[in-house]
DNA sequence: TTTCATGTAACTTCAATTATTACATAAAAC
DNA sequence: GTTTTATGTAATAATTGAAGTTACATGAAA
């Protein structure tokens, strides 16, 4: 598919798709190539791709939206705070990634792939 | 303590302070008064308020910064994407709010002491 | 050599939070 | 009672980070 075709799926722009693609490129994911009938195309096992991996290769973004003012303050109260929070997010963020290491590509598509034949199936809009 | 001095501590401005207080008032741990001697005050057991009760009397903001595009999408890809991120974000809320319950403000005050202990014993510039 | 597609830097928009201004209200000091 | 000090709150401005857009270079096939 072409940057032009997946951004109209995600409503978003063409360089935004070759942005992030890009990435997945670099981490060998995908391939890329350029002129006529170029686009973009999977190059790795669906079944060896985890969320896990793809949070990293998407730069571990920040995964919290709540988040210390200061990593390392002067303030004991606020060091305080900071300590009790980093152990709560630590926890959580830990429960977090163990899942996203356990979903693969393959695991979305087989559910895509449900999802597909139910709505075949007298649920048209699903 | 005023508006002012708070907001000097937390390096930010005073009616930022009273929007936050205000909210606290409303579910009873502070009271304010105004005028000469004015000011805001704790009227809340330290060790009965939780920082699970502070997330929620604080509107519960959102934890995850990441999230869905779109809640009800059409689309079957998506809609697999979604089933998948929205299980593993319950998980890792429950993990944190579950801790979030378990810390009150008089944990945070005793860690504070135990801070201020260490740093007056030799640490100064902990 | 024209067309189509990616690669990438630079810039603009957008949305959400935070900060600020402005002014009303209330309580104590003088 | 009038001045000072403080909160209450609406309205506006500034800031920030992500997303979107433009512009142009590069490369491959028709």
């Amino acid at each position: 598919m072409t940057s032009e075709e997946l951004a109209a799926c995600m409503n978003t722009h063409p360089v935004v798709v070759r942005r992030t693609m890009g990435l997945l490129r670099e981490a060998g994911l995908v391939r890329s190539a350029r002129g006529h009938a170029g686009g973009w195309r999977i190059s790795a096992d669906l079944g060896k791709v985890t969320l896990r991996q793809l949070h990293a290769i998407l730069g571990e973004p920040a995964i919290f939206a709540i988040g210390n003012r200061n990593e390392t303050p002067d303030c004991l109260v606020e060091q305080a705070v900071n300590a009790a929070l980093d152990d709560a997010f630590t926890r959580a963020e830990a429960v977090l990634l163990e899942r996203f290491a356990d979903i693969t590509l393959a695991d979305l598509a087989a559910d895509f792939a449900r999802r597909m034949a139910a709505r075949r199936e007298g649920h048209p809009h699903a």
